[in-house]
DNA sequence: GCATTCAGTCCTGTATACAATTCAAGGCAC
DNA sequence: GTGCCTTGAATTGTATACAGGACTGAATGC
């Protein structure tokens, strides 16, 4: 029963992790330098494997990096986050699609079963980001019943880059006292009927309807960006 | 008139671009770990760049990366190239319905004038890399027609995903005397009628066509792969 | 007053060193 | 002969050192 080292990697898979979810929160200012010695020392770690992990981010696109410059939190634009939005419309339409070919009613009960045990939550939270977790539950769900990991992982990246807007837009929405819950349900119904097409059309009618309210989420994401941080310069 | 250095990154860049190149080519054997120090000593830098660089290539799913042991090159699978073609669908569908709504006239013209003047070469050519090339450039540039750089960066890295695989395919569909030329006009003139969602379905047949064929050219590859080397094992 | 230049400082880019771990082979017990 | 342990070489993981650009700010010329 040898230790199967599973925790070797932990530095630089640590790092990366931590680094994401910085991205994702915006922890690092759109345009920002990343000031390497710092951050590594923040992280406990030195810039070799620093430098690693921000080479994957790199390769994902929450970064840039410029040539003897260093590495940059990448600037959101309204441009950049509706071409997001499409290719999040590409990736679960097409999954929609196929998971309707493939899944068996119980796949789509288990589903359904889920959104009936968080509506209650849905209806009564306050978290923006909770709310944000049990939506974008639903949709890795239904993305995943279409057994395609590679459109799994393309999307899962997608949310990663889009949370932050999509944080501040819930928000919104829930401030409008609207649940998504029966919105997800139709799309479970229409998946029933087994028609694949019609059921791509529901998810990307429900995607492009959030979407239409990205530009003015993205105003908002940039308020908390900026706002919440010590007002110090 | 400052330098405006843009060769400084040459290192870890010029090391990720021919990486990704000797990945999507199979220069190493799927599965086979890959030796950092060999590696850097044939490329001419030390191993720290090239870690950064392949640590891009692990993001993007070129390379796999197992704690402590080091970095392996991703196996391919029938399951794998075949779910690469449909997240290939679902973006170019996307894309080429998005480009149906947003082209000009003057756009579908340009991309058609070089479907005509690469027609002839695509007809005598007989080498399947510069095939591929060809068609490759067709479905770039109708993606392009989109104006989403995400989808275009999306499908890039696709692209040199299946590659290999596509060579295969596309040497033994010149075999057969069949050209693609014919197909793409095909697209272009559902895409001047103006109806996006006939575009999108065009395009998901002609891809669906080819991704049929995925399997057994996955075969055909995989003997691409290990007879070409010195039988020297 | 404005732009330009120049020096100093900071930061990045990469090589290298060394510790820790894995892998492989040989020896040993059974 | 088979399986396990030990031992040694090879390889990875990370820190660190240092060279070379890039940025900042002040001083200078126009």
């Amino acid at each position: 029963m040898k230790p199967l080292n599973q925790n070797t990697e932990d530095a630089v898979s640590a790092i990366y992790a931590q680094l994401r979810e910085m991205a994702a929160s915006f922890a690092f200012k759109p345009g920002e330098r990343i000031n390497e010695s710092a951050l590594s020392r923040a992280l406990g770690a030195s810039r070799t494997p620093l430098r690693e992990a921000l080479n994957r981010l790199v390769a994902e696109g929450f970064v840039d990096f410029h040539a003897g410059r260093g590495f940059f939190c990448r600037a959101l634009s309204e441009t950049r986050i509706q071409h997001l939005y499409d290719a999040r419309v590409a990736i679960e339409c097409e999954a929609v699609r196929q998971a309707t070919q493939r899944a068996r009613p119980a796949d789509l009960d288990a589903i359904e079963l889920a959104l009936d045990q968080s509506h209650d939550e849905y209806q009564t939270c306050t978290n923006p980001i909770r709310l944000m977790e049990l939506d974008e539950a639903f949709h890795m769900q239904l993305t995943a019943l279409s057994g395609n990991a590679e459109l799994q992982s393309l999307l899962a990246t997608i949310y990663d880059k889009i949370r932050f807007v999509r944080t501040a837009d819930l928000r919104r929405l829930q401030a409008t006292g609207r649940s998504t819950t029966h919105r997800h349900k139709r799309i479970i119904a229409v998946m029933r009927t087994g028609d694949g097409m019609a059921a791509s059309e529901a998810m990307r009618a429900h995607i492009q309807d959030r979407a239409q309210h990205a530009a003015e989420a993205v105003r908002l994401a940039f308020a908390d960006i900026y706002a919440p941080k010590e007002a110090s310069e």
